[in-house]
DNA sequence: TATCAGGACTCAGAAATCTCCCG
DNA sequence: TCGGGAGATTTCTGAGTCCTGAT
């Protein structure tokens, strides 16, 4: 009864101006967003009479009862979302909820994870930053973030660390040459590239936008044309052959290649494709092909399977024939000149032709994505460079020179009506500058906070109503690692969420649950349709907070009624320059690797042993991040082999211990040296395999523990490298252990910055 | 000055391709 | 030495976040 006076109290507070405004305009988007979902609620009456999740009647019911609530409703920024379109979000819901039926299948199958609990503590108040960070070297200063990350490192330093490289690149070629001359060779080629490695780290950044003063690259690379069918692979329609245009037969052919996929069974896939395949049929074909369930793609599926059998068939020589052509493709337009610099361009190919993949439910997936042709393509380059030449008879749409912008070619595709970009290699001083800020940022939060943290429990208190939300929701964000949940406009996107667009379906609140007080269900689907499942403890005024803002809410309501991404980090952005959301994300996940790692490292444990303790406070944070993969086809398969190979290393063991006790007795009874010497040999032996079988043993509780979770994204995206390259100096293990190749070039800069003493 | 759509960028998992190891 | 397959790496492109500039 209290709370309940008190949500009156708050929700009587609700005069302030900006609350007026920000109501005003969520009201109109809410009016949007029922309109359109009306016009779906419309549609699938139509379409499927035998609706097994309502009645008409229903829908009017709930229609009426959606009206009156409006009226009753006081507040105009809760109203909006009143008129959700209950049914459909009904009917989503009990599809993916259901295990047997063809959506819910695929959502099972993509997201049927179940997250493990998530591990992540609330982090060591106690933290005091390391002098010795502040002191990081490099010569210039930061321009816009962190005024006391002033990495000024006397040069001394610098060459300490170049004289420690140095040693380190000895020591390795040393170890080469024991290989054999030709490999000592190609150690001392791979040292030389490693000295000529360009250290933008060590110099100024540019300031006011600019990205760069000199760009120039040769273009895209478009998709090959297409090349018709040979004349023996048919398209049969109803049984009977039909010939089809060239337009109509590219087309058929996309869906002909994904035939064995999954989305081909999907009905929206399957009414998209034909829509839009409808669209390049020439008038007597359109007249003749009416139903897609009677058409036969088989022969195309055929065809296009043999031309993938006989590409693996090809000989050494075709082989490296094509290599090499794509190498020399590479050489040619992989690559951009940026100020002085050549640097990889990530994405040089234009995305060719082919049907919309969408993930999850998407409502557009199937559609056709048309061929971009040189008319499509925004060029940008500086001014005095030399202009990519478009393809010869076509030309380019327009020639742009917008250095504060980082992206060399652009297009707008067909389906949401977004900008692609051609940009440069994570590798490349642009994204590698980017990466760096990110996570000094990150670093900055940091030192706040625990303010920030005081600030948002305060807040939980707040008599209005909208800075509770944003509290709750930032103590998701902070706790959970949630996203932040941008609105998305309905019917163009599959429906998923983030924390300010959480719904009161989303959750479920329990006083009790395993034995625990106040714990929150969270279920939804997130980026990428990944669902999040995850039942946590909160405090109890988080949990009234929460009751709070779902009372005399549908299932389908906003949680966060006067909140969006924008408040948030408008919210944000006061408490800390440049602080949005995703920082916390970056943040979290950052300092949960490094206590992580503190935690699990073992100083006795061997290299394997250390690094499974790498790699568990890496899926620490995969888990806290909520990154999911579907576990590999092959994996139940590789398991077992892997069992196998352990069962077979401990008859090994056996073995040898039999053998040592044999060689130990016969060293007892002659007492000589030769005896004295098969001991030793035995014990060693035995030592080997015993190693091996530790490694053995290792690499598949490494793997059983990764089934369903994917290290890579968080890896590359939140983790700062140098927490990891710090750890590796330490434990005295190779970068290689942690890092591949591709890694270690897009983390070049924390390689050559951090010491073993670094702190996030 | 506030709003909002468009733009620019990061993050994401799946699929394709490459590499390496084992029989 | 070769072929095949498992695992690692790379590519691809869709899906987010957040910012900016026009109105």
């Amino acid at each position: 009864m209290r709370e309940r006076n008190h949500h009156e109290r708050i929700d009587s507070h609700k005069s302030s101006k900006s609350d007026e405004k920000h109501k005003h305009k969520e009201h109109k988007h809410k009016e949007h967003k029922s309109k359109e979902r009306d016009k779906d609620r419309e549609k699938s009456k139509h379409s499927s009479s035998s609706s097994k999740n309502h009645s008409n009647s229903e829908y009017k019911e709930s229609s009426e009862k959606r009206h009156k609530e409006k009226l009753k409703h006081r507040d105009g920024s809760s109203d909006k979302h009143r008129h959700k379109n209950k049914e459909k979000r009904k009917e989503e819901k009990e599809k993916l909820h259901s295990s047997s039926s063809g959506v819910g299948d695929k959502i099972k199958k993509e997201n049927g994870f179940t997250s493990p609990p998530r591990i992540k503590q609330e982090v060591d108040d106690e933290y005091l930053p390391s002098v010795k960070v502040e002191n990081k070297p490099t010569k210039r200063a930061r321009i816009d973030d962190d005024v006391d990350f002033k990495p000024k490192k006397p040069k001394i330093e610098d060459e300490k660390r170049t004289k420690k490289r140095k040693a380190e690149e000895v020591t390795k070629s040393k170890k080469g040459k024991m290989k054999g001359q030709a490999d000592g060779a190609g150690k001392k080629k791979k040292k030389k590239e490693e000295e000529d490695k360009w250290k933008w780290w060590e110099e100024e950044r540019y300031t006011d936008g600019v990205k760069w003063k000199f760009l120039e690259h040769k273009g895209p690379v478009f998709a090959p044309p297409y090349i018709p069918l040979p004349d023996k692979v048919k398209f049969y329609y109803d049984g009977k052959h039909m010939k089809l245009s060239p337009q109509a037969e590219e087309v058929a052919t996309f869906f002909g290649k994904m035939l064995d996929h999954e989305y081909t069974t999907k009905d929206i896939f399957r009414k998209n494709f034909f829509k839009d395949w409808r669209k390049e049929m020439k008038p007597e074909e359109k007249s003749t092909i009416v139903d897609l369930n009677k058409c036969d793609f088989e022969e195309m599926n055929q065809h296009f399977k043999d031309q993938s059998e006989a590409r693996k068939q090809m000989s050494k020589e075709e082989k490296l024939k094509l290599k090499e052509e794509n190498e020399k493709l590479l050489q040619e337009y992989g690559f951009c000149i940026m100020d002085n610099h050549k640097e990889r361009i990530a994405n040089f190919r234009i995305e060719p032709p082919g049907l919309f993949r969408g993930r999850g439910n998407h409502p557009k997936m199937g559609m056709l994505k048309r061929r971009i042709r040189p008319e499509d393509i925004i060029i940008n380059c500086s001014k005095d460079s030399k202009v990519p030449v478009p393809p010869h008879g076509h030309k380019w749409k327009t020639i742009r020179h917008d250095n504060k912008v980082t992206w060399l070619v652009s297009w707008t595709e067909n389906i949401q009506g977004s900008i692609k970009y051609i940009m440069l290699n994570p590798s490349s001083r642009i994204k590698g500058e980017k990466d760096w800020q990110k996570y000094e940022t990150a670093r900055r939060l940091k030192k706040c906070v625990d303010k920030i943290r005081a600030q948002y429990r305060e807040d939980w208190k707040s008599k209005e109503m909208k800075v509770r939300q944003r509290a709750v929701a930032l103590y998701f964000i902070d706790k959970l690692a949630l996203r932040a949940g941008n609105e998305k406009e309905e019917g163009e996107t599959a429906d998923t969420v983030g924390c300010c667009s959480l719904r009161v379906e989303h959750i479920k609140l329990h006083t009790e649950l395993d034995g625990q007080e106040y714990m929150v269900e969270f279920d939804f689907l997130g980026k990428d349709s990944i669902r999040y499942y995850n039942k946590v403890p909160v405090e109890k005024r988080v949990f009234k907070n929460l009751q709070l803002f779902m009372e005399n809410k549908q299932p389908e309501d906003d949680l966060f009624d006067r909140l969006n991404t924008s408040i948030l980090n408008k919210h944000l952005q006061e408490l800390m320059d440049g602080l949005t959301a995703k920082v916390f994300r970056t943040y979290n996940a950052s300092i949960t690797l490094q206590q992580q790692l503190k935690e699990l490292t073992n100083p006795d444990e061997n290299v394997a042993a250390k690094i499974l303790s790498y790699n568990r406070a890496n899926r620490a944070v995969a888990i806290l991040c909520n990154h999911q993969r579907a576990p590999p086809k092959t994996f139940e398969k590789s398991m077992q082999n892997l069992q196998t190979k352990i069962d077979a290393k401990k008859d090994q063991i056996g073995m040898a211990r039999r053998e040592l006790k044999g060689a130990k007795a016969d060293h007892k009874v002659k007492k000589d040296e030769k005896t004295r010497k098969s001991v030793e040999s035995k014990k060693k032996a035995l030592q080997r395999v015993e190693e091996q079988l530790m490694k053995l043993e290792v690499q598949a509780t490494d793997r059983e523990e990764n089934k369903q979770i994917a290290l890579g994204t968080s890896k590359l995206n939140y983790l700062d490298p140098r927490i990891s390259i710090a750890w590796c100096k330490k434990w005295d293990i190779q970068t290689e252990k942690i890092y591949n190749k591709t890694q270690r070039e897009k983390f070049a800069w924390a390689i050559d910055m951090a010491d073993e003493d670094y702190e996030f």
